[in-house]
DNA sequence: GCTGCATGATGAA
DNA sequence: TCATCCTGCAGCA
């Protein structure tokens, strides 16, 4: 489930299993191998995420960058792993716990400055909410510099970095927002406060280790859906009961609600 | 058992 | 705008 906040996760989870330890690394299918060798043995010393990006340090040794991409998993082995699966592409393990990764679509090794090229690409993360470049100014700059539609924007990892295609549908449905809004047409306020509600949601999502943005009481009312219109056309409306429209844009599928998110007026 | 889709992103056309 | 990377699984027979 790779949204920011799966990789927070991970990043979490990692940290606590690695952080401080010399940690064996190897790649069963063969992929990574030269990387593998390159960092296996060495401290992990810490490990970063902004957006969906992962970035493992170790002692002597480049940083590790893995992008999940839509199929990229991890698994968590605590005592004698399974067999890798032919696509496990890296295999980590320390202190008698083993994390196989399969599906990435990235897995390298970077320099300082590879890293600072692949994150200056990136728009603000809510998960790093408060640390410099990562707040609603940068936010709705980044926005009002573009015509194309909010639904479009929002997804953009260069305009928010850690959105993803449930937290996309679900915000802009909790904002009111249509999605064909032109993103430039979005007052700073309103960038404001789809901004806090992204901080939100995320953290939110780290809390409960999945997407979660019904509210447990509106949950228990309805049909117990975590979603109020994500993947739900064929169901009606929470808010005003009507139908939920659904299409494309920007190659993913979107959901909404054609009442409580009006078309702005041209 | 098979098909197509999925929480992502890129590069070619 | 599309094809592609690559894995897992829901839905359907």
């Amino acid at each position: 489930m790779p949204e920011g906040h799966s990789i927070f996760l991970y990043a979490r989870e990692h940290r606590e299993l690695f952080a401080g330890r010399e940690v064996a690394a190897r790649s069963p299918q063969g992929r990574f191998s030269k990387g593998a060798h390159r960092i296996s043995g060495r401290k992990l010393v810490d490990i970063e995420t902004h957006g969906k990006h992962l970035f493992y340090r170790w002692q002597r040794a480049e940083t590790l960058h893995i992008h999940l991409g839509l199929y990229g998993k991890f698994r968590t082995f605590s005592e004698d792993p399974p067999p890798p699966t032919p696509g496990t592409r890296l295999s980590l393990s320390a202190n008698g716990t083993t994390v196989y990764l399969a599906g990435p679509t990235v897995c390298e090794l970077v320099l300082p400055s590879e890293e600072e090229a692949i994150k200056s690409r990136l728009g603000p993360d809510p998960l790093q909410a408060g640390k410099p470049g990562n707040s609603a100014e940068v936010f709705f700059e980044k926005l009002s510099r573009r015509r194309i539609p909010i639904g479009a924007s929002y997804i953009d990892q260069a305009v928010i970095a850690g959105i993803g295609n449930i937290y996309r549908s679900e915000a802009l449905f909790l904002m009111g927002i249509n999605p064909a809004t032109p993103s430039n047409q979005i007052s700073q306020d309103k960038a404001s406060e789809l901004w806090e509600l992204s901080v939100k949601l995320l953290k939110r999502g780290v809390r409960n280790k999945m997407i979660v943005t019904v509210p447990r009481r509106t949950k228990e009312r309805g049909d117990g859906a975590n979603q109020y219109v994500y993947k739900r056309d064929r169901f009606s409306c929470r808010n005003c009961g009507g139908p939920i429209s659904s299409g494309e844009m920007a190659n993913r599928k979107i959901w909404w609600c054609a009442t409580c998110q009006p078309q702005p007026r041209a």
